[in-house]
Order: structure tokens, then C-alpha cells, then sequence
RNA sequence: GCCCAGGUAGCUCAGUCGGUAGAGCAGGGGACUGAAAAUCCCCGUGUCGGUGGUUCGAUUCCGCCCCUGGGCA
């Protein structure tokens, strides 16, 4: 089982340039665990590690899949155990960095074993919500999975659909599932460098990586790619449906402070999972000891390797 | 200068037939098992522009003043 170290933290809080230096000094490659850096053409719309650091450090996961295509986290479990093996066969260390903490838990404790999504199902799931309102399906997923239905809000449509549709297709309550699972797996021994930036910091940085983003012109760019392949899946993704509306009204100052705002709200999202995985490193970030403690955390794998036992 | 419409939460606004006010957005906190940059939950006191008057009581009614739009000169 192949020691990882994982850089976790909110988006720009510095993940890839800490990964990238000390993929540098452990001889390392990089595992993303990103939810949308791994889609092809969607780069710097989300801040994609750049040409340059990836020719410091490779890069793993990154542009395996098309923008209208759907990678979900057991596919990217997959990938990244695939990715994992071909480092270690490499004789490398492996380093795991992104933001999508669903994935990284995932990665490190496993899923419950579920179907995967359905299409079909989703469809019908969708005509029957809108016929009857969220709430009925709620009341529905009551009364074939109760551990489920107490689990999750009644408006919360995106979880009802899941469960209802692991039921439709399993016969099995997920809710029992998650229970007896209970991400008690533990697939890789991990050592978690958690950034947090101060609030302000982070909000700085936010705003000098949004303003960049549309003066250059590379969102807008990236954002008519989108809508000539009609990926409107992508639109969702922070900046490009702002970038699309704006392509339509005009107003690219508007665009510009939503994405900001939908950008920290985001961040504050990613702080608050992270914040129960791992203490945050000292601010700023002094890569020597977060190198130190990724080292002895390596090497306590290859004595004890050693010394079986 | 005159006429109209406004000035209420950080922003856009609703409202109080007179008993000191509430939505959306922003902001803060939280949840999270194949959509996760998604989805969802909780949190609303602010000289109700200023100042006089009427009133037991004015953000609400009346007068004057200031400011912002629009129109007429």
C-alpha cells in the first residue's frame, strides 16, 4: 500500500505551487483530485496547473476526459488507484493535490458499493419532481429508505435523486449501505497538508485570479470553446456561466463580482470539509518543514516495510 | 427656478390604513458516500435622509430643508 502525501485547501490557496515544490524535492508526481481540472479545454477557467509546472512535476488526471463527458468519483477512484500504481512501479513517491473533497475522501476510505448513475433514471426522476415537487420524492425515499430520508433535507434534490436511484437500481437502501460502510476502509496511508490562508489573504487571492481571468481574455475564450461544442454541462462550473451571460448581455463587470462571490462562497465551502481532515499549516507556508514531515512520513513506510511486524 | 418620482440592512427594493420593519442578493456558520466548483440547512436592529409640527406615540400624516433621478424652463 503506497504511502500518499495529500495537499488539501481551498481554491487559491496555493495547492499547486506547494505540490509542485515538493514533487521537486521527494521526486514525487502529482495526483489531482480535482472535479473539474480534468476536463480537457477547461484550463485556466480552473486554474489548471500551468505548462511550466507541469514540466516541473508530472501531472496525473489532468485532461482525461471531454467537458460533456461525466467523471464521477468512483471513475476517478479508479483512475487515480491506476495513476498511484504506475508512480509506485515508477519507483516515485506520490503526492495527492486538489480541492474536491468528496473525491479525496473517496480516494483514501472508499464508497459505498452502489450502482453508478443512471441516465434513464435521472430523467424519470426529474419529470416525477417536477410533476410533483421535491418534497414528494422525499416522502417517496421515506418509505423504501427511512435511514436516507432522516438524513437528508427535503429540499435537497440532488441526494434525494441519488438514493432513490441506488434503490431503483440495487433494491438496496443506501442509507444502510453508507451505514455499514461507513468510510471505514482506509485504502491509503495518507499524511494531509491542509492549507488555509487567512480570510483576507484568500479573498485577495481570489480577486487577482478572477480579475486575470477576464482581462486576459482566456475565460471568454474558453467559454465560446464551450458553447461551440454546446458543453453546457461546463456552464455550471464557476466563470463560465457567468463568462456565457455576459457573452450575451454585456456586462462583464457584473460576470466579473459574481464569479468573486460565487468563488469565495466555494472556498468557504472547501474550508469547511477540510477544516475536520488535518490541522492547517503554519501561514505562510514554509515549504521546509512541510518537506521534513512528507519525508519522515515516507520513510517510516519503507523501515516499517522493512521490519514486518 | 418650477413640476413629478424617490431617499428604509453592505446592494436592489418591499412595507408599516400611526404602535420603532422584512425579502432577494452580498456576508457569517454548518452539512456532505458515483452531479461535489454540485446540492442543501441555519443566522436579519437598521439614527426607515435631516429638522420642526400634529399625536399618548411618527419611519408612517403635515411643513420646511438637503440629496438623487426624470421632465419643464
Amino acid at each position: 500500500m503506497p504511502r500518499l502525501i495529500v495537499v488539501v485547501g481551498p481554491t487559491a490557496s496555493g495547492k499547486t505551487s506547494l505540490a509542485v515544490e515538493l514533487a521537486q524535492r521527494l521526486d514525487a508526481e502529482i495526483v489531482s483530485a480535482d472535479s473539474q481540472q480534468c476536463y480537457r479545454g477547461l484550463d485556466q477557467g480552473t486554474a489548471k496547473p500551468t505548462a511550466e509546472e507541469q514540466a516541473k512535476a508530472r501531472h496525473h488526471l489532468l485532461d482525461v476526459a471531454d467537458p460533456e463527458e461525466q467523471l464521477d468519483a468512483a471513475r476517478f477512484v479508479e483512475l487515480a488507484d491506476a495513476a498511484i500504481a504506475g508512480i509506485a512501479r515508477r519507483g516515485k513517491a506520490v503526492i495527492v493535490a486538489g480541492g474536491t473533497g468528496l473525491w479525496i475522501r473517496a480516494l483514501l476510505k472508499g464508497l459505498v458499493a452502489a450502482p453508478k448513475a443512471s441516465p434513464s433514471f435521472r430523467e424519470q426522476f426529474r419529470r416525477d419532481a417536477h410533476e410533483h415537487g421535491v418534497k414528494a420524492m422525499h416522502e417517496r425515499l421515506r418509505s423504501v429508505d427511512p435511514r436516507s430520508a432522516a438524513a437528508i433535507r427535503e429540499n435537497d434534490r440532488v441526494r434525494i435523486e441519488r438514493a432513490l436511484e441506488v434503490h431503483a437500481l440495487s433494491g438496496k437502501a443506501l442509507g444502510e449501505l453508507q451505514r455499514e460502510h461507513g468510510f471505514r476502509d482506509a485504502r491509503y496511508e495518507a499524511l494531509t497538508l491542509r492549507l488555509d490562508p487567512p480570510r483576507e489573504l484568500l479573498h485577495q487571492r481570489i480577486e487577482a485570479r478572477t480579475r486575470k481571468l477576464f482581462a486576459s481574455g482566456a475565460l471568454k475564450a474558453e467559454t465560446e470553446w464551450l458553447l461551440q461544442r454546446g458543453a453546457t454541462k461546463a456552464l455550471k462550473i464557476i466563470g463560465y456561466g457567468e463568462c456565457a451571460e455576459a457573452l450575451r448581455t454585456g456586462d462583464f463587470e457584473a460576470a466579473e463580482a459574481r464569479v468573486n462571490a460565487r468563488t469565495r462562497q466555494y472556498a468557504k465551502r472547501q474550508r469547511t470539509w477540510f477544516a475536520k481532515e488535518a490541522d492547517a499549516l503554519q501561514w505562510p507556508i514554509d515549504v521546509g518543514p512541510a518537506f521534513e514531515r512528507a519525508r519522515a512520513f515516507l520513510d517510516a513506510a519503507r523501515l516499517s516495510a522493512r521490519n514486518p511486524g
